[in-house]
DNA sequence: CCGGTGTGGAACATCGATGTTCCACTATCG
DNA sequence: CGATAGTGGAACATCGATGTTCCACACCGG
């Protein structure tokens, strides 16, 4: 046990741990200020469990964190943002974004309250600004509107476009096609 | 006292009342978890005060909800959504949901955790749309993009642009200018 | 079978927010 | 000047969430 103790990804434990923190995320993105005997039941697991896992509550929306910007980033480096032109990087990235679900309005929603450093503590900021440029100088994204910006208007039309598939407005493949030709016709100059 | 008692709108309790409404409007778009003593302080009375003009916590977010579609609706009607194109009338609407600041915002973060009924509480839902279909016979207005999509869109981007302006990344003109250019290409046929 | 591991539940202490009551202070108006 | 409305603050009770402890149960590998 001792040597597996570091890696033991696929042990009880560490499902129990994906539990929590799936059904956290569930939870949390439903209502943020859900206690956590509701997260416990809803990962169907106890109370005690929970906080043996997350002794304080801040430990598991820091891992929450944690783990909500891992996968941005993965997702990040599925768009392979350094192919193609500029436009094209951020449809591919619009994309992968919009697959997180949850995950996304997660991040999305935690990250004001804590403060204003939203976008410093994400790891591929610069990838995604560098991206923009590059469009900007390619001709493939209005050079008018500036990188931040740019980003900012990518992650709030994933944000309306979930709601849409959330709340059964649209389907889920409607939503991410309606996501994807605002966006497109956003960015082009 | 009798007479003016129900239309006592420049009194002292009116005024407290709304100095009440104005900082929770404040404190709340803040950090939405805040206790009734931060806005009490932010208000700069005492929260016994508080809890005399709204008894529970309930009572008061009730009325920061009625206060702020009040707002929305107010803003709707100077937005003057029937005259000239639908893409012009949607302009307009903009520049004054904008205007709103930290009411629109509060409106936008509080409608979520309460349901998903947040447009059918909207009084004026059906104008906006209305004013879509318009733009959509007139030509202003893309018709591949429905109308709740394109609501969605317009609230989203004020969100974000709203973020900007709030944050200081962008001073508060060019957050509006920004946000009324995406605006526009997002709606163009 | 038996010991360790992971778990669930009950019980308890604590803490912060909430809601209530009561009293003193101040300003305004008749 | 005196009455009244509006307010602030202290004190208290309550409630829900949180965090902790302890014990019993189930499962699984030696």
């Amino acid at each position: 046990m001792d040597v597996r103790t570091a890696a033991a990804d696929t042990g009880t434990k560490a499902r129990t741990r994906r539990a929590i923190l799936d059904a956290a995320v569930t939870v949390l993105t439903a209502d943020p200020a859900a206690s956590l005997a509701d997260i416990a039941a809803a990962a169907g697991v106890g109370r005690t469990t929970v906080h043996r896992y997350f002794p304080e509550r801040a430990d598991l929306t820091t891992a929450l964190q944690q783990m909500g910007w891992e996968h941005v980033v993965q997702a990040t480096r599925r768009a392979r943002l350094t192919e193609g032109t500029g436009a094209e990087g951020l449809d591919r990235l619009c994309q992968e974004y919009f697959e997180l679900g949850n995950v996304l309005m997660l991040v999305f929603n935690y990250s004001a309250p804590d403060g204003d450093v939203t976008w410093e503590c994400d790891p591929d900021n610069q990838s995604v600004l560098d991206l923009i440029t590059r469009g900007h100088h390619d001709g493939s994204i209005d050079p008018t509107l500036t990188g931040p910006w740019i980003r900012d208007i990518l992650w709030a039309l994933l944000y309306a476009a979930w709601q849409q598939s959330r709340t059964g407005v649209a389907s889920r493949h409607q939503a991410l096609d309606s996501c994807l030709r605002a966006l497109h016709k956003v960015v082009a100059p």
